[in-house]
DNA sequence: CTCGGCTACTTAACCACACCTGTAA
DNA sequence: TTTTACAGGTGTGGTTAAGTAGCCG
């Protein structure tokens, strides 16, 4: 048996703001939580990353490592990239590239062992989908490692497979899935099994390089795109934290030139230009 | 082991309005 | 084609109600 590999994993990379977060929860569809059984919008998964609101973390097969777990609050600030981006320093992706990923779960349908027959549940975008909206990137992995790992027995010898992961966006957040992905597979050549010329080595290492600096600029605490909204909403009136309207004595009186105004006669309070 | 009550902690929603963006005139 | 005006959407922070987790009897 000679069946290739198919790595399911899900990078859901949640990156939402405070406020449509409670607009999606429990009502969307997607990977489930394996510790509630909610979807990928579950509260639960949803946990992580308390005080700025941003979590990433993947469901590598299915298994929930942290959210459920007791005494794992996040610090502010503080991110779990778990799984995925190594557990241990953050640092590692190596294994996405080079090196085999971690150990997969036991329950590995056989259907998602074989190429080009994933089954439709883990094609939710079918054949129409075209993954130049998301990103691509190629993951490399030891087959004779994957398959033992997966009880496939030993099999032809072999190098390694690549697959080709799409990262979606989906339910306000982003998913990785492999599994739904065309495995490349050798192609016979002069009657020999032969791996297509691999020019995408230095692309790799490139997509890596690249990633790992755009992960080092990443940054999870809460950002101020406008500064001058800010300012406003720290003078505003409030009434229990709440924006209250702005006083009629105080409000701006007419300007001499062009500028913009307090127009309490309409509810959006758009602007208002006087001119001279 | 399960349940209820309590406490501590976390977080989404709320609000007004200046500013941004897209569109029509 | 360019300029102007406008409508609608977005983002901003402090407070709090609601939700969650942990502990104990």
């Amino acid at each position: 048996m000679t069946s290739n590999p198919s790595i399911l994993f899900l990078l859901h990379t949640i990156s939402i703001d405070k406020k449509p977060l409670r607009s999606i929860d429990r009502s969307m569809s997607g990977p489930t939580c394996s510790a509630c059984g909610a979807s990928a919008c579950c509260p639960h998964l949803l946990h992580a990353g308390a005080d700025d609101s941003r979590a990433a973390f993947s469901i590598f097969t299915g298994e929930v490592h942290d959210h459920h777990q007791p005494g794992t609050q996040q610090p502010p600030g503080s991110l779990h990239e778990f799984q995925f981006f190594g557990q241990d320093d953050h640092e590692s992706i190596a294994w996405l590239f080079d090196d085999p990923p971690p150990a997969v779960g036991d329950d590995q349908s056989p259907v998602e062992n074989q190429p080009h027959q994933r089954p439709p549940a883990f094609d939710p975008f079918g054949p129409q989908y075209h993954p130049g909206k998301g990103l691509t990137f190629e993951v490399s992995l030891g087959q004779g490692e994957v398959d033992a790992r997966l009880g496939l027995g030993g099999g032809a010898p072999h190098t390694e497979t690549a697959a080709s992961a799409t990262i979606m966006s989906f339910c306000g957040s982003t998913f990785t899935d492999a599994a739904s992905s065309r495995l490349k597979e050798p192609i016979l050549i002069n009657n020999q099994l032969q791996r297509p010329a691999d020019p995408s080595s230095m692309e790799r290492e490139a997509k890596l390089m690249r990633y790992k600096e755009k992960r080092t600029r990443r940054r999870y605490e809460k950002q101020i795109r406008y500064a001058s909204r800010k300012a406003y909403a720290e003078m505003r009136p409030r009434l229990r934290g709440r924006f209250t309207k702005v006083p009629e004595a105080s409000a701006p009186r007419q300007p001499a030139l062009a500028t913009t105004c307090y127009d309490h006669s309409r509810l959006d309070l758009g602007r208002c230009w006087f001119h001279a």
